[in-house]
RNA sequence: GCGCCCGUAGCUCAGUGGAUAGAGCGUUGGCCUCCGAAGCCAAAGGUCGCAGGUUCGAUUCCUGCCGGGCGCGCCA
């Protein structure tokens, strides 16, 4: 295959009109030549097919009236074999419209590129997305199905867009949260063999901690029972009663968490860091599983616990001494955020000589710039937005350039059954999993919706339509054209001797059939723009821009389909029609494909 | 109080410094002797939150106000 399946300046109109305006401004207007020249789609198409408004934006550095610019770029244009007609219209917009040969270029190039049709030129930039990041401290809930499949989408677009990707999920393992869990994990064992107490209320909660305490009593028995409710209780203090919600109460409830946690350590001794590990490999494995069935997969899993091993974290915080940006108060160090835009300093190394969590973080970032990336990309939750600024102060801090780290924001969602917002309270426990979401609307459903919206929007995720098997589901609206075509394709091989090598046969088909009607041609023209939206989805960031495109490209087909019947006598407009239909399906495919979507060649 | 995000059709949401602002749902009315009706066609529906400013041109950029969400720990 000599041809290029990644450039596609070769033969998209935007391009190739580009390239042709540009000689006619250079003839007109030598000294303005190396202004670009940009092409839009009007959206009223009675306008044309492209339009320029290069001599609006140019009128003025020129001191002439813009239709008399767009008159003289009109006056040294010259015959093209794409170009029907050239006109002016407006204040000054140059508006061209195609030949349906033009429109119909397409085709070809996408029955020969075929699953790489859309992808870009290989780049030699390797760009890094962290997304997920949860607690392993319990099951992934809704909101973290969005940001896993914001991220994946997001890796997947622009690994096709033609970044190196790396995909990370950083594992915090190092934290107070750990140990709660582990402590929870703890009574609710002991309690399976009598030794209770009140379970604290700001300890995890759920029914998969009991879980955990059933798998460890039925493996290792009483192993782990070293404790009485006389021992577990020994100086803690009181919990609050349950109706308080102040902030004494609040904290009380905090040291009490920790006064059990320092006895389980003391009472448990080396199995206590078996039991953390047990916890940890748990819910971890339980999260990664999760994710996989939901298609969403990881490079690297990057621990926290391990910039700590290591002595990153404390590399990290020397760096920045040595670079004088910390100074010590209160015993506890802080560093000087506020000279590099932040709104306070911040702590990050606390009196007793613990590092913050902000510590361990800058670590990270200083980690993953020292392996090598043009790029860093962090999906957050919208709530840590207020985090950013300390991090890019750190970063300048070290002496990185921010400018090459992202934080990308994910709104929450909020979920919608029989047109009710379904409660959900973390504290509670009572929150709906990701897991729950994916076996009552399906992967496929749960991906499609979570990418619809802009990320920094919020998310109203309706359950019941996404579970709906019709037309109001723009899931089954597209699966269902992918669909249709394979069916079509199906009946099609059904009387044909060769079956084999489908695109070679009809990439080669000629395609002026086409050319008079006016739904497969806008089809035509919907499928060229494919490559345009991958690169600006991948630019801005914006994986929801393929789903659109993809309903487009769906309502486009299904409208041509119910005009003009495919399988046909007509041999050569059969064939002309079935290279248009087949060009179809592999947008399609290669869509849903980077939206983490089935495609099925029926349903 | 300060910071970030958002106000677009009855609902859920796209969109862009340009020409008459779009889609789906919902409503109303049509289309299967014919490749999949999970489909198509048509109608109706708008002071793009409000007020200024920049511009040849603003729904888009800037400022202020009104309304909604989130965040402002030696938590992670």
């Amino acid at each position: 295959m000599a041809e290029t399946t990644h450039d596609w300046t070769h033969w998209e109109p935007q391009h190739v009109l580009a390239g042709w305006l540009h000689q006619a401004i250079t003839a007109a207007f030598p000294d303005h030549a190396h202004l670009p020249v940009a092409l839009e789609r009007p959206k009223d198409p009675s306008h044309g097919d492209w339009a320029t408004t290069w001599a609006l934006v140019h009128a003025k550095a020129l001191k002439q009236n813009p239709r008399a610019v767009a008159e003289a770029i009109r006056r040294e244009l010259t015959p093209h074999p794409w170009v029907a007609e050239v006109t002016i219209a407006g204040p000054g917009f140059l508006n061209i419209r195609l030949t349906p040969a033009a429109k119909t270029a397409v085709v070809p190039k996408i029955l020969t590129a075929r699953d790489r049709f859309g992808a870009g030129k290989p780049r030699a930039e390797r760009v890094q997305i962290e997304f997920v990041s949860a607690n392993p401290t319990g099951p992934l809930h809704v909101g973290h199905g969005r940001g896993a499949a914001y991220g994946a989408t997001l890796a997947n677009v622009m690994a096709f867009a033609g970044w190196q990707v790396t995909r990370e999920y950083y594992v915090n393992d190092a934290g107070r949260q750990m140990d709660i869990l582990t402590l929870s994990t703890w009574l609710r064992y002991l309690a399976l063999f009598g030794v209770a107490i009140p379970f604290p209320k700001n300890a995890y909660q759920g029914q998969y901690v009991v879980a955990m305490a059933e798998t460890l009593k039925q493996a290792h028995g009483a192993r782990f029972c070293t404790a009485t409710a006389e021992t577990l209780l020994a100086g803690v203090p009181e919990e609050p009663p349950a109706e308080r919600t102040d902030d004494d109460a609040t904290q009380q409830r905090e040291a009490r968490l920790d006064a059990l946690i320092a006895n389980a350590k003391r009472l448990l001794g080396e199995d206590y860091a078996w039991l953390h590990q047990f916890v940890l490999t748990e819910q971890l494995g339980d999260c990664r599983d999760d994710l996989a069935e939901f298609g969403v997969t990881f490079d690297h899993w990057f621990s926290e616990q391990s910039l700590y091993d290591t002595g990153l974290v404390a590399r990290a915080i020397e760096t920045l001494e040595k670079r004088g940006h910390l100074y010590t108060q209160d015993g506890a160090k802080w560093f000087r955020a506020t000279a590099f835009g932040d709104e306070k300093d911040r702590v990050v190394q606390r009196a007793n000589g613990s590092y913050t969590y902000f510590a361990s973080d800058i670590a990270y970032h200083l980690n993953k710039f020292e392996r090598g990336f043009d790029r860093v990309i962090d999906i957050w939750g919208a709530d840590h937005h207020g985090y950013i600024p300390r991090v890019r102060a750190a970063l300048a801090a070290l002496g990185l350039d921010t400018s090459r780290f992202e934080v990308l924001l994910v709104q929450f969602a909020v979920l919608y059954r029989n047109g009710e917002k379904v409660p959900m309270s973390t504290r509670a426990g009572e929150f709906v999993t990701l897991r729950e979401l994916r076996h009552e609307v399906g992967n496929d459903a749960a991906r499609f919706f979570y990418i619809l919206r802009k990320s920094d929007q919020h998310l109203d995720f309706d359950l019941d339509l996404a579970k709906r098997q019709s037309n109001d589901n723009p899931v089954y609206y597209v699966q269902y054209a992918h669909a249709r075509i394979a069916s079509v394709l199906r009946e099609w091989l059904e009387h044909e001797p060769d079956g084999a090598a489908i695109d070679e046969r009809l990439s080669a088909a000629d395609l002026a059939p086409l050319e008079t009607s006016p739904a497969a041609l806008a089809l035509a023209q919907r499928l060229q723009a494919f490559p345009a939206i991958i690169a600006t989805a991948a630019e801005e960031r914006a994986p929801h821009h393929i789903a659109f495109y993809l309903k487009a490209v769906a309502a486009d087909f299904h409208a041509w389909y119910n005009v003009d019947r495919i399988l046909v006598e007509d041999h050569a407009v059969r064939l002309a029609r079935l290279a248009l239909a087949r060009a179809t399906q592999w947008v399609l495919k290669n869509g849903l494909q980077l939206l983490g979507v089935s495609a099925p060649e029926r349903m």
